[in-house]
DNA sequence: GGGACATTGATTTTT
DNA sequence: TCAATGTCCC
């Protein structure tokens, strides 16, 4: 038997031996978390504390939970069978799937992802007549998810003006149609499963003596909804094990709610709070920068990261006159890194947002460097194999409108809009699905309409003993959709992306390590069938847990798999590339060499954040997760014109700079003091940018650029005594950021987001502004 | 039904 | 700027 607890160091060995206990543990970066997670539980097996049986772990990505199920295996020769592994959604998934009938749900139901779902409150909006202008759909989108991870039903949302009640009542239409179709968004699944075993006590009961052990990854990300779903689970006995770290929270904008970590200490009297602290990926100054930078922060359990790695490289810093510039030097310290033995894959360049890559993306292209950019489309996502799936789903449950819709009409049958609304009109007077309605529907309307019916119900029929691969090569041909695609000029990689779910198809069939949380896999699971008094009638009694194998389809599991698991980003991963993120997309990963692209002002931190609550901090526990990526070479760059949105902006360095330690910084340009930049400061005009002295500029060549004109302004709107980035108030507007400026003396002007009234341009010499801390 | 044209909006994002 | 979405028209 391997020693599981060799080579952990005290903190980590504390951590993986704790007492059956509900225990806290911050993991800093880079500290060994996923490994002190595994080895937890392979501790907890080896000593005989848990069957298999008895752990619940659950991650908020499906590649989380594959890598600690598979460094689980690596650390155990043990079957890990009876184990519960999976993100949030998948377990929620397989609860619901064993207990359809309890939850209310109908045995087919189909996951919504959150385009389905758009489009799905669309059609509701469409079919109340409401006025989408009023009532934008995205808006209802966000309210009715956000009020679900509130764990609030329709019925339970507070409304306070029209307006509100408004979104009360569409959400409980939504609620109507989704039950109506038999279709479940994300949130839903989460909320469902929580009411689940809120009000079915034997079930409840059941799976609390079940899981005695909960161990919980990424613990800062989980929102309400979650932490009380955690919490029924562990009912008064069990030991939830929840890793995470506060200073690594930055999803609060999709509801994160890092308060859990402070209320989980509280709620569950937790005695065993150890920190990581001891990192085992960065070079020193690095991590001093890290460390000095994350303590400007004022809510914080706190910790501080250490190594035993030397200093190690000075972090660097550039400062660049414009974007394009940026991008220049950042292909040659690339070709240099390269140069001096780097793997391309080891350098990664991070940026705030997405539309930030192109210009970078341009400069790799000229420069003939391979990369690879994260995010974007994803393979269940793309739009030839949403179609494809729709009709899938289809032959699954007709109740399905959304994935009706979507290819009722395509490829085009002569069914228009106008045959839609009418037979939406038939569905909502007998109350059937559209797919039900169609035989009410006479004439043209009805004989397209009613040949598509039987085309889905044809293409049922004919693949009832086909194998799964075989039953998607069968729609993908049938519905014709490779027709389509063929006669469409850009067709060819949708053909193959077809292709390629055909193979999805044979390895979901085949494979045999896609997560155990995976529906299909439950028919490969030994019955466990348990007595459990007072659930559901069925079985005279005898219920069973959700290891018992279910009636479901290789088709039914599937179309689950493609809903929760969007598949990979984009992108050949093979290749040596230089790697494109956001440093969202960053968390989690590192790299020999990191560069931190457009650190300033309004970008990153970036400008929307100073309206929201604890922006700031939010946004600077980014800049330590961007830091905390590199392990050697760290560099930061900047510029002071940016190309956004088809306008020149012109920023100052981001306030960060202010808040990480001179030592450890090395300027590739002059550094400038904060303040003194826009005033005409003559340091700013001998400038070099290569470490080359260069001679300062002609004030012709420097007011010729539009960079430099505007940079002129500035310093006469800077005598106003304003700069962007400044917090200022407005007697009407209120409080307000300062994001623009322009103009000079009677002409300057200022543009200032408010907070609820939006962005404005004001004159200075009419507004009466006035600057705040 | 599809191409041409206008409009809009643009942090971050997993499930 | 630029992509995605919506609208108009034949």
């Amino acid at each position: 038997m391997p020693d599981l607890l060799a080579n952990l160091n005290p903190e980590q060995l504390a951590a993986v031996t704790l007492p059956d206990e509900p225990a806290l543990i911050l993991a800093g970066a880079g500290s060994g978390k996923t490994r002190v997670l595994t080895t937890r539980i392979a501790w907890l097996l080896q000593n005989g504390r848990v069957s298999p049986a008895g752990v619940l772990a659950v991650t908020f990505t499906n590649k989380a939970a594959k890598e600690m199920q598979a460094r689980l295996s690596a650390l155990l020769p043990i079957n890990t069978r009876g184990m519960w592994i999976g993100t949030f959604h998948g377990l929620c998934n397989r609860l619901l799937r064993a207990h359809y009938h309890d939850a209310g749900l109908p045995q087919t139901f189909q996951i919504l992802d959150s385009q389905d779902q758009l489009s799905a409150i669309k059609r509701l909006l469409k079919a109340l007549n409401v006025d989408d202008e009023k009532y934008p759909p995205k808006n209802l989108q966000y309210f009715i998810n956000n009020a679900k991870e509130q764990g609030l039903r329709s019925g339970q949302v507070e409304a306070n003006d029209a307006f509100n009640r408004k979104f009360v009542e569409l959400y409980a239409a939504y609620e109507a149609q989704c039950l109506r179709e038999g279709v479940v968004d994300f949130a839903e699944l989460l909320l469902r499963c929580y009411e689940l075993l809120q009000h079915n006590e034997p079930l409840r009961v059941h799976y609390q003596a079940r899981f005695r052990h909960i161990l919980v990854d990424e613990f800062q990300d989980t929102n309400r909804l979650q932490y009380a779903w955690l919490k029924l689970l562990a009912g008064q006995h069990n030991a939830i094990f929840a890793v995470g770290d506060d200073d690594q929270s930055i999803y609060a904008f999709r509801g994160a709610n890092v308060g859990n970590m402070a209320d989980f200490e509280r709620e569950f009297h937790v005695r065993h709070l150890i920190k990581l602290e001891q990192n085992y990926r960065s070079h020193g100054n690095i991590l001093d920068a890290a460390n000095a930078l994350i303590a400007h922060n004022a809510h914080r359990l706190g910790k501080n990261l250490r190594t035993d790695a030397g200093h190690g490289e000075p972090v660097r810093v550039f400062e660049a006159a414009t974007d394009l510039q940026e991008a220049n030097w950042l292909i040659e310290e690339i070709k240099a890194l390269i140069n001096q033995g780097a793997a391309r894959q080891d350098v990664a360049v991070l940026y705030r947002s997405n539309a930030q890559s192109r210009v970078l993306e341009h400069a790799l292209v000229g420069a003939g460097i391979p990369y690879r950019v994260y995010g974007g489309l994803r393979f269940f996502e793309r739009q030839e194999v949403k179609h494809a799936l729709a009709y899938l789903r289809l032959m699954e449950n007709p109740r399905d409108d959304t994935a009706f819709a979507r290819v009722v009409n395509f490829p085009a049958r002569g069914i228009g809009a106008r045959s839609l609304e009418q037979l939406a009109d038939a569905a909502r007077l007998y109350n059937c699905a559209m797919f039900e309605a169609v035989p009410y529907m006479t004439g043209k309307a009805g004989t397209n309409l009613g040949a598509f019916v039987k085309l889905i119900e044809q293409m049922r029929a004919e693949t009832r003993q086909s194998t799964l691969p075989e039953t998607v090569e069968y729609v993908i041909q049938g519905s014709g959709l490779n027709a389509h695609y063929q006669t469409e000029r850009e067709g060819q990689d949708r053909l193959e992306n077809l292709q390629e779910l055909v193979h999805a198809a044979a390895a979901f069939v085949s494979e045999e390590g896609y997560g155990l949380d995976a529906p299909a896999r439950m028919l490969a699971v030994r019955s466990r069938a348990q007595a459990l008094p007072g659930t559901d009638g069925e079985a005279g009694g005898t219920v069973v847990d959700a290891d018992t194998p279910i009636e479901m389809t290789p088709l039914a599991g599937f179309l689950s798999h493609a809903s929760l698991e969007a598949g990979d980003n984009q992108a050949e991963a093979g290749q040596d590339a230089v790697q494109l993120m956001t440093v969202h997309a960053a968390k989690g990963l590192e790299f020999a060499a990191v560069f931190v692209t457009g650190l300033e002002e309004g970008l990153f931190p970036h400008e929307n954040s100073a309206m929201e609550q604890d922006g700031l901090e939010e946004e600077r526990r980014l800049m330590y997760v961007a830091i905390t990526r590199a392990k050697e070479r760290l560099y930061l760059s900047f510029t002071q014109s940016r190309m956004l949105h088809g306008q020149t902006r012109y920023n100052v360095r981001s306030r960060f700079f202010e808040e990480l330690p001179e030592g450890v910084l090395k300027w590739l340009t002059p550094r400038v003091a904060a303040g003194s930049r826009w005033t005409g400061n003559d340091s700013a005009w001998g400038r070099n940018w290569f470490g080359k002295p260069q001679a300062p500029a002609q004030p012709e060549a420097w007011a010729a650029t539009p960079g430099d004109v505007a940079l002129a302004q500035r310093s006469r709107a800077a005598e106003a005594g304003f700069r962007v980035g400044q917090g200022v108030f407005h007697t009407k507007f209120g409080e307000g950021i300062i994001v623009g400026l322009e103009g000079s003396g009677a002409d300057a002007r200022a543009q200032v987001k408010f907070g609820r009234h939006g962005t404005k341009w004001l004159a200075l010499s009419v507004a009466k502004l006035q600057a705040i801390d």
